[in-house]
DNA sequence: TGGGGTCGCTTGCATTTCACAAGCCACGGT
DNA sequence: ACCGTGGCTTGTGAAATGCAAGCGACCCCA
């Protein structure tokens, strides 16, 4: 289970992806983002092995991103539903449909999003000047949760992606 | 390799994890953003088995998010840059650190993101109104690239999750 | 001239994860 | 009495991943 090392990394891209980045994981997230609840929905809509499902719906519980739920006493049937933790990964999933839109949908989107009335895409903004962020005009630095290793690394290197 | 099978579903989502999904290859990502790209930098700030490393690289190549650029003859050396395609995905890994830095980073964030000369965090705003967008005023509709079995789906079901 | 180190890998084998198929239990319907 | 449904669990084999070793073409240093 080496996926579980990512969680040991100081690093706020690697955390997550300690149980995100397991398979079909997202794809359920996207189910549950498309109102999907139940196992067998799941199942069907996937095409998942029941065992893996069964294993990442207990992984995303014990995370607290979704809650399962007992709508049904005798027999117990259980649903699952975001948490708000688990709702505020919409933006994941929308900045990797805005991709795949733009550099997989041939004949257009699949699926379009919507907001009021309008479909839109996600744009990425800066939380303190409003502006659009691109890649050409961001860099990094070490934060106040960095460790030794990482104030001392950056300080060596220039962002060289930048500059082409 | 079912994991390929996410190609072949008609979701913008599915089909980036055809690659993104695999074991590391976000991770190779955040750091040819933060500047790296050199197989053994990789295989240094990841610790990832080279056979593995080697395999990412040739995958990032054939799609198009790298390009392997010969920096030395004799002997012959590479390196890998991103290109536009993949400076694309900047967005993915930025919603990733903010869902991280808000749930993962208890003492604050590892590494900051910079605006000019602002640390910032990516904000999510809708590409018609230009507001910020939450899981909250959200829904779905099927879009022009939609199969028949897409559109009887959706139109059968409510966001029931935005109910709640 | 020789001995070590670097870079970018490849190969072989063990371990872990995943897929596929089958089965199970408590119902509910007919 | 029997079939179907929902939500799983349990095998077993295949695939992905990890680990360790090695390799070829240099370069550096003496």
């Amino acid at each position: 289970m080496a996926i579980e090392s990512y969680a040991e990394k100081n690093c706020s891209i690697a955390k997550p992806l300690a149980f995100l980045g397991e398979r079909w994981t997202v794809l359920i997230l996207r189910d549950l983002f498309l109102g999907r609840r139940r196992f067998d929905e799941f199942q069907a809509s996937l095409g998942v092995a029941t065992n893996v499902l069964s294993q990442r719906l207990t992984t995303l519980t014990e995370e607290g991103i979704v809650e399962r739920r007992r709508y049904n006493e005798h027999p117990e049937r259980f649903e699952y539903v975001l948490t708000e933790k688990g709702r505020d990964l919409q933006p994941v999933l929308l900045a990797l449909l805005a991709w795949g839109d733009k550099y997989t949908a041939e004949n257009g989107p699949p699926l379009e999003v919507v907001h009021g009335d309008h479909a839109f895409r996600a744009v990425q903004t800066c939380s303190v000047c409003g502006e659009p962020v691109d890649s050409h005009n961001v860099h990094t630095r070490p934060g106040p949760g960095a460790n030794d290793e990482q104030r001392r690394a950056n300080g060596r290197r220039a962002p060289e992606w930048l500059a082409h």
